[in-house]
RNA sequence: GGGCGUAUAGCUCAGUGGUAGAGCACUUCGUUGACAUCGAAGGGGUCGGGAGUUCAACUCUCUCUACGCCCA
């Protein structure tokens, strides 16, 4: 097989996963070997790859292929999730196209449409996967709504409901409008709006009066429609402006509803005029006051209705006129807020806010503007309703205990370590998780109500009816659970449980799990508590935690912004392997990624690179090794790759182990481009050119080893055109995706090590001479050495055939140079004059000397004033004195070599 | 208000208690038959400000400033 000239990598990316996938390469049978498990955060069903998708899948993958190729019986677990809400918002969507909508259809219905959906247009992710090259095990997808996990699901309810860790109960809760349903603290993000703060005046009852003798007491509120619920104004119990009034009563404006002034804490004398409205079932912190003040949930006066329309509260005092409005302007249209606050004025209730212009004229609003914190639906995009209902709840608070444990007790490894503290902070303070909502769309709450509204919870209709016994009639709750609550089973779930089986035995606890910071608490954290629970052991021994990836200018991006990547069209321009090892290289930990095209397309030129060497060592007879230990070598050169292999592959296993993606990504691209590429091609050139057949046999056996470490090396990273390689260079009697990972078998040969540095040395000094004095590169060179050794003799020698080809220097001798005009340089503790022909530049030639000289003085100056401090060589570790004076003494006859040369220049 | 993180070359980022590195960009040169998606040689940073610990700090501590994120 011959290598194309040019790489593309379209033309063999496709080919190659088809293989893979067919083959059933990403699980071979390895029952024999040690387990290596991630599960892969399942994807929405309606979801489609990201560049966010792209950074997670890519450095799972390295992981998974890494291990792989260890030999281990490495699984990725793969699938996909219901997303409750974000599905059903498809569907729905889609149907409002056709101007149709949900309750057209019965539940039934609804639920077999998406279905329906989910099969024909649900998981295309699944497909861009394979294109990024993720190695997951297809053979076994999942769901989080398959016959298995509606099992775990359904047991998971049973028994938490049976052991009091899941239960029903009636407070507030945050209410999506829009969606109409109840979602959890998580799905809320309170974002500052600008709005009002109305200042209004309560009457108070029966005469009674404030000590400067007011007849009303003044209250301050953002949402002054929710005054149609009010059931009390409270005051601070220290606050002695209202001490007299406390337990006595006001009468609300517009209902005329009576209410008490009651001390709680939680008016803070400080802000407005310190006493607050309460509004038990619209508010979080009143709902907690109203408890205080003796309300009882049930008690506690709505007047609101699933959509934020005004209904009529319990005690009918809500007027007509209020009766169907919205809560507030909607779509250019005033809602109760605003009827509110002009009946307020126009009865004057209304304490009239005065500003003053640039004039110092005072003017009258009838609000304070103020930025308010304001709660939106993560999904919906509306503003929450805190609202009084039924839902399940989970006691999360109990479940955390393990997880906080399981982190201090290093059972989970948290990397990077920093985000140790988020996690404690977060399940120590963690709130009941609400986990019903009231959608169609994913797994039915197993629970039954009989007609006294009596709870059954059972695995199935029959398990209800059993404990309700016979012939009580029961009706199912419609309620479905969270989405999170089946993911969170995700690392058992998948594998089997509740069955005992093989797989849930040998891949439970999984090994790693990689996932963005963003669903750390939505899902990572929920794992830890379920999986603890249920398995009575971690879900994983390490949590991997990465950034986002922000836009080229460092901006989130956004649909609205418009400054999303497409990672496809990233893989379409530049190849799957070089978008991989872009995000590789970029991620290091605790870090955002900022997107670079430039950058993806050095990768790019990267694998060009490997490409072209190939083709090289393809001419040149060098071909597939034959050895997994590295092959046995004389030539200092060969003896030097064989090295720096082994050097290579040590750096990149311990930057793997740590989860360094950056460092193992920098290491296998250095090795194969500045010392393989550029340093070792160049240097055997000669050698597998020349006469010495047996010289040129053992390069071509080194060379292909060394390729194919880099090939095994470089594969987790860039899947596709290493399998293409491993393949064309010779024939194989198995895939790179299972093949060996490397096991050179060899140490570091200090000698051939120093030899090849020097001879890099001075080679590159060869060259940098040329072009300070503006010889043409390719202009071949005789050097005269001053101050050799016989060793030094014996290495040139050695070396020659590479100084001639790749330093153009044709000769070497230990005579004195010939008068004339030269250059000189000094490596390594020998000067090499350079004689040129014709002349040269004199002043050009003292200046670079000089140059070098004044580095080479400044730095045993250095040297010295410290080794001159008596503290530092009484105090300072011995390694680093004897360095110290090491370097000194390299740096000093350096420099008197140099000041030689400057001085023979006349 | 609490917590976390970041400030290093023009840009994007690594980094170690012993006076700094990469990729891109930039400059100059280059057809030594693997590669111009390339090669060679360079220029460019007192590592955000201040204080402290230390023989020695870009690296540790404190503080200030700026920016970002999360939670309340």
């Amino acid at each position: 097989m011959t290598l194309d000239k040019n790489f593309d990598p379209a033309a063999i990316e496709a080919r190659w996963y088809e293989h893979w996938e067919n083959k059933g390469l990403f699980r071979p049978e390895r029952d024999d070997r040690e387990p290596f498990t991630i599960v892969n955060p399942p994807p929405n069903v309606t979801g489609s790859l990201h560049i966010g998708h792209a950074l997670d899948n890519t450095l799972q993958d390295i992981i998974i292929r890494h291990e792989r190729l260890k030999g281990k019986d490495a699984l990725w677990v793969v699938g996909m999730d219901h997303a409750g809400i974000a599905t059903q918002m498809v569907v729905e969507r889609q149907m409002n196209e056709r101007q149709q909508k949900r309750t057209d259809f019965t539940r039934e219905e609804f639920v077999e449409k998406v279905w329906e959906w989910k099969e024909e247009s649900g998981g295309t992710i699944t497909q861009q996967l394979r294109r990024l090259g993720c190695s997951m095990d297809w053979s076994n997808e999942r769901f989080t709504m398959d016959d298995g996990m509606n099992e775990a699901v359904l047991k998971v309810f049973v028994d938490l409901y049976n052991e009091g860790l899941i239960y029903r109960d009636k407070r507030l809760v945050n209410w999506d409008p829009a969606l109409k349903t109840a979602i959890s603290d998580l799905e809320v993000e309170t974002v500052d709006v600008k709005g009002q703060f109305w200042h209004f005046k309560y009457p108070l009852a029966d005469g009674v009066t404030l000590a400067d003798g007011r007849d009303y007491i003044e209250v301050a509120t953002t949402r002054p429609e929710t005054m149609l619920a009010d059931m009390a104004v409270a005051v601070h119990p220290g606050d002695e402006r209202y001490k007299s009034i406390v337990g006595k009563e006001v009468v609300l404006p517009i209902t005329g509803r009576r209410v008490p002034i009651v001390a709680d804490e939680h008016a803070d004398p400080e802000l407005g005029s310190g006493a607050v409205k309460i509004t038990p079932g619209h508010d979080f912190n009143d709902f907690e006051v109203g408890k205080r003040a003796g309300f009882a949930a049930g008690e506690m006066l709505n007047m609101l209705d699933g959509e934020a329309n005004v209904c009529q509260t319990a005690d009918g005092l809500v007027p007509d006129e209020f009766i169907g409005l919205h809560r507030f302007r909607k779509e250019g249209v005033d809602g109760a807020r605003e009827l509110v606050v002009q009946r307020l004025k126009e009865q004057g209730f209304l304490i009239p806010h005065i500003s003053k212009n640039k004039d110092g004229e005072e003017i009258q609003h009838d609000a304070e503007p103020r930025t308010i914190a304001t709660p939106f639906g993560d999904r919906g995009g509306v503003v929450i309703e805190p609202w009084l209902t039924d839902q399940w709840y989970v006691d999360a608070e109990t479940l955390a205990q393990p997880a906080i444990e399981a982190v201090k007790s290093g059972a989970i490894e948290i990397v990077p370590k920093s985000w140790e503290k988020t996690w404690f902070n977060w399940m120590e303070n963690i709130q009941p998780w609400c986990v019903s909502r009231q959608l169609w769309w994913g797994h039915r709450i197993p629970a039954w109500f009989d007609e006294n509204g009596q709870i059954y919870v059972a695995m199935d209709e029959a398990g209800a009816q059993a404990q309700a016994g016979a012939g009580v009639l029961l009706s199912r709750d419609p309620d479905v659970l969270d989405t999170w609550f089946s993911s969170a089973l995700w690392p058992f779930g998948t594998l089997g449980w509740p069955e005992k089986t093989k797989d849930l035995e040998r891949h439970y606890p999984n090994d790693l799990l990689i996932s963005g910071f963003d669903i750390l608490f939505f899902w990572d954290a929920r794992m830890a508590m379920q999986g603890i629970h249920f398995m009575k052991d971690v879900p994983w021994k390490r949590l991997y935690l990465h950034g986002l990836v922000r836009a080229e200018d460092g901006s989130k991006m956004s649909k609205s912004k418009g400054n999303v990547v497409d990672p496809l069209g990233l893989i379409d321009q530049y190849g799957a392997d070089a978008l991989r090892f872009f995000m590789a290289a970029m991620e290091s930990q605790g870090r955002d990624i900022k997107m670079d095209d430039k950058r993806v397309e050095g990768y790019r030129n990267f694998a060009t690179k490997l490409w072209n060497a190939s083709r090289f060592c393809e001419v040149n007879g060098i071909g597939a090794s034959n050895t997994l230990a590295a092959p046995k070598a004389a030539l200092p050169v060969n003896r030097w790759i064989i090295s720096e292999v082994v050097e290579t592959q040590r750096a990149l296993d311990k930057a793997l182990a740590d989860l360094r993606f950056d460092a193992a990504a920098n290491t296998i691209y250095h090795f194969t481009w500045d010392r393989f590429c550029d340093w070792y091609l160049e240097l055997t050139k000669p050698v597998l050119q020349g006469e010495d057949a047996a010289a040129a046999d053992e390069t071509r056996i080194v060379a292909g080893w060394v390729l194919d470490q880099i090939i095994v090396m470089l594969h987790p990273f860039m899947p596709f055109i290493t399998e293409e390689l491993w393949h064309a260079m010779g024939e194989r009697s198995y895939d790179l995706i299972v093949a060996k990972w490397p096991e050179p078998k060899a140490e570091i040969d200090a000698q051939a090590k120093a030899e090849v540095d020097w001879l890099i040395k001075l080679v590159s000094e060869l060259r940098s001479v040329k072009v300070d004095l503006n010889i043409s590169p390719g202009t071949k060179m005789t050097a005269h050495v001053r101050d050799g050794d016989d060793e030094l003799e014996a290495k040139i020698a050695r070396q020659g055939a590479a100084l001639d080809r790749v330093g153009r220097l044709e000769a070497i001798s230990f005579d004195a140079a010939p008068d004339g005009p030269s250059a000189q340089i000094v490596v390594d503790g020998a000067t090499y004059v350079l004689p040129l022909a014709g002349a040269i530049d004199i002043d050009a030639e003292k200046a670079r000397l000089t140059k070098t000289l004044e580095a080479a003085q400044k730095e045993a100056k250095s040297l010295s004033g410290r080794l001159g401090n008596p503290n530092f060589v009484e105090k300072a570790k011995p390694e680093a004195v004897e360095k110290a004076r090491a370097d000194l003494a390299d740096k000093e006859a350096e420099a008197e070599r140099l000041q030689a040369a400057i001085n023979r220049l006349g």
